[in-house]
DNA sequence: AACTTATTGTACCAAATGGTATAAACTATA
DNA sequence: TATAGTTTATACCATTTGGTACAATAAGTT
């Protein structure tokens, strides 16, 4: 085995990832993505065999470690309300300080799903339970404390609010101001109150 | 005045529309738009000077005929309730009856302002901010009225109901199945009673 | 019949698209 | 040192992109 790769390809997916994210996936050009990584068009061929493929590797990575992470973190609270309190929280800071109003990957590639193959469609649909999943626990682990009213439908409420959420990362790329994306954030921790 | 137009530019841009609507607005090429349109190349330009141009007819369109007539005919019911539950079913229906799941084109469009200019977003923005003013308005009449309780803050409530919206929009182009949809709609009939 | 305008079809444009091919240089192991 | 795989650079590919130019034709008004 000779010379080991010289560029670092998880270094390479995220850098790609940032074009993706902020271009979509069409609008993100071979130019952008070789720039973007600083790697030749051989090597990027070589490493990632077509762009198709290299954004799979970056939603399922972007998947990994921004919500999973997230998730993971928050539900070591072990305190539902304020862990879908710090969430919404989090995700109205993330947007409102992110200069290119780049939204969630997730949420983005998930309007444009008519457009992508079923393994896009795959990655999307369990990224997004995982989050419902997560709404669906606290609410439960909340009833059985008692901090969490039992009239609570975990149902239908783990769904609203991640509508909500959705809802708040679209209407942040540009529509809405802290204001309004706190109204929302307001509503949401209200469900569960 | 030789020779009036032969074709319905009304109908054309309806027809654009269709084709910015399920395709986005990038991904829309003059081809497709020919094609939709039936009109030449030549005429095309002639008619509505470039793509850009049309798009922002097409929007504009969309805005005043669905937006606009929907919210006005809900208004008329004299029944914030009624209408507000009305405007929930109507989007579960129409979304999950469109088989190209082409979403709303304002919704569309919102989610990709960033890379859109000020007219675009000027015209989602007025787009959006009626359907807020219609809950708002139709939260406070009940109120008037004896139907919405005092307890519900309007400014929040119309906020959180237009990001259910937003999400309910999204998630059915692909993600959420009509349990879930109607879940978000259950939810939303929910935060004003 | 003359004039004005709309329409159509075709040719053309430079630029960008995703992707392939290839040759040379480089580097680690055997 | 031979070898095998990685890198870079460049050239190339057909196709598509939005947009322009133009001549021919059609149709209504004066």
């Amino acid at each position: 085995m000779p010379w080991e790769k010289s560029f670092d390809i998880d270094q390479a997916i995220d850098s790609a990832t940032q074009v993706f994210w902020s271009k979509g996936y069409v609008a993100a050009s071979l130019a952008d993505l070789m720039k973007a990584t600083g790697i030749n068009k051989g090597s990027f061929y070589n490493a990632f065999g077509s762009k198709k493929k290299l954004f799979t590797e970056s939603l399922l990575k972007y998947s990994r470690e921004k919500h999973k992470a997230l998730i993971k973190e928050l539900s070591a609270m072990n305190d539902p309300v304020a862990a879908v309190t710090a969430l919404f929280d989090e995700l109205v800071e993330q947007s409102l300080s992110d200069q290119d109003r780049k939204g969630c990957l997730l949420v983005n590639t998930a309007l444009d799903l008519p457009h992508h193959d079923e393994d896009t469609e795959r990655t999307v649909k369990k990224g997004f339970a995982e989050i419902v999943s997560f709404f669906k626990d606290q609410i439960e682990l909340g009833q059985k404390e008692g901090t969490i009213p039992s009239s609570v439908d975990s149902y239908v409420t783990s769904k609203a609010l991640f509508a909500l959420i959705v809802g708040l990362r679209v209407l942040a790329r540009g529509v809405f101001d802290r204001e309004s994306l706190e109204a929302i954030r307001t509503q949401a921790i209200d469900l569960i109150k």
